[in-house]
DNA sequence: AGTTCCGCCTGCATGC
DNA sequence: TGCATGCAGGCGGAAC
C-alpha cells in the first residue's frame, strides 16, 4: 500500500491494537520479508519477542514501532537497568514496498503471501477484568518489496517529533521515543503534513534540482510521501508538466505546487486511499475510494475534469506519466 | 554531489 | 490454448 495516504491509512488502523502492546510470539515465513534488516531471522524474532511497543508511527511512507526497554528477553533482562537498555534505543520498522500489507486480526483466513506474523497482548482489560485477547499482525506482501526490521533508533537532526504518531502526541508528548528516528529511515525527508515540515528549505531544495520537478516530488530525500500516483494528480491539479526542470520554476509556482500536493493527500486520506483492486487495502482488509475522485491517473482517455481534453499516458522513466495534453503543456525545448 | 539506470519480485493484462 | 512481453502504487545502490 505504497504512498503515504495508504501507509497512514495502516498506521492509523495499527494505532489503537498496537500502543502499549507487547509481542508475545513472531513467525518469519520468508526471510526475504526481512531484507533491511541486519541479521537472520532468528535475530529480528529474538530481538522482538518480549518487548513492548510504544506507539505506531509514520514519516512518508515509513512506519516504525519504537520498543520500550522493560522487557529485554533473555535471563538478565529482569536484572537490566532501564536507563542503560535506552542508551540503545530500537524500533519495529515496516515499509510496504510496492505490494505489502498489514492485516489484523485473529482467525482471519491465512493470506496467501504471508512473509511475517507477529502475535500481539494488548494492554487493556474488558469490562470483566479479564486481559484482552491477542491481536495477530499479518505482514503480506505479494512482490517482496517491502519490508520489516528491527533498527536502532538516532536524535532527530532539528530535536522535533520524528514523524506523525497520532492519538500518543497529545497523551505523552515528552516521550524519549518521539524524537528519535530509526537509522534506516533518517535520510528520508519529512512529508508534507508534518507540521515541523519546512516549506521553504524545499523550495530552496527543488530550486537546486535541474531534473524535471516530478522527479523531484519522487525524490524521499526532498519531500516524502510521495509516489507515482499522487505526484501525477498534485502536478495536474498545479497544471504542470511532469519535466518542467525544477530550478527555473518561479517561488511562487512550487509553492502552490506544495499546497496542491497538500489538498491531494489530505483529500486522499479522507477517502480512506486508493484502491484498484485487493492489493491496497487497510488493516481490515478494505479498500478505500480515492480511485473514484483520481483526475489523471488511469484515467487515460478519460476527459480531464477541468476542460474535457483527453487524459494522456505517457511513458517516463520506465514508469508512466499521465496529465492532460492542454492544462499541462510539454515545456518548450529550450526550457527543457 | 546530482542524476540516471538497474535490479529486486510476483501476478496480471495484452498480443501473437 | 500457450507463450512472450510489458507493466504495476518503491527503494537502494552502482555507475556516470
Amino acid at each position: 500500500m505504497p504512498e503515504l495516504p495508504e501507509v497512514e491509512v495502516v498506521r492509523a488502523g495499527l494505532e489503537p491494537a498496537v500502543t502499549g502492546a507487547r509481542v508475545l510470539h513472531v513467525e518469519v515465513l520468508d526471510e526475504r520479508a526481512l531484507t533491511r534488516h541486519d541479521g537472520p531471522a532468528e535475530d529480528f524474532a529474538h530481538r522482538l519477542t518480549g518487548r513492548t511497543i510504544a506507539a505506531a508511527v509514520r514519516r512518508g511512507k515509513f512506519m516504525w514501532f519504537p520498543l520500550l526497554d522493560d522487557a529485554q528477553p533473555g535471563p538478565a533482562a529482569d536484572a537490566q537497568p532501564r536507563a542503560a537498555a535506552d542508551a540503545h534505543p530500537e524500533a519495529l520498522v515496516a515499509h510496504l514496498g510496492m505490494s505489502g500489507q498489514i492485516l489484523l486480526g485473529r482467525d482471519r483466513p491465512a493470506a496467501r503471501h504471508r512473509r511475517i506474523v507477529l502475535d500481539v497482548q494488548p494492554p487493556g482489560t474488558d469490562r470483566d477484568g479479564a486481559a484482552e485477547a491477542p491481536v495477530q499482525l499479518e505482514f503480506v506482501d505479494q512482490r517482496t518489496f517491502g519490508s520489516m526490521a528491527i533498527d536502532r533508533m538516532l536524535p532527530t537532526l532539528d530535536g522535533a517529533p520524528a514523524g506523525l504518531a497520532g492519538a500518543v502526541d497529545t497523551l505523552d508528548p515528552d516521550a524519549a521515543w518521539r524524537r528519535r528516528i530509526p537509522f534506516q529511515v533518517s535520510h528520508i525527508a519529512r512529508d508534507p503534513l508534518d507540521p515541523a515540515f519546512d516549506d521553504d528549505r524545499f523550495l530552496a531544495a527543488a530550486r537546486k534540482r535541474s531534473s524535471g520537478i516530478k522527479r523531484v516530488l519522487l525524490d524521499q530525500g526532498v519531500v516524502s510521501g510521495i509516489g507515482n500516483i499522487y505526484a501525477d494528480e498534485s502536478l495536474w491539479a498545479a497544471k504542470l508538466h511532469h519535466d518542467r526542470p525544477a530550478d527555473r520554476l518561479p517561488r511562487a509556482t512550487l509553492r502552490g505546487l506544495l499546497d496542491e500536493v497538500r489538498a491531494v493527500l489530505r483529500r486522499a486520506l479522507e477517502d480512506g486511499g486508493t484502491s484498484f483492486d485487493a492489493q491496497y487495502v487497510n488493516v481490515n482488509g478494505q479498500s478505500g475510494y480515492f480511485s473514484q475522485r483520481l483526475a489523471v491517473y488511469g484515467q487515460q482517455g478519460q476527459p480531464c475534469p477541468r476542460c474535457g481534453t483527453p487524459i494522456v499516458r505517457e511513458p517516463w522513466m520506465n514508469r508512466s506519466s499521465h496529465r492532460c495534453p492542454v492544462c499541462q503543456p510539454r515545456p518548450r525545448a529550450r526550457l527543457r
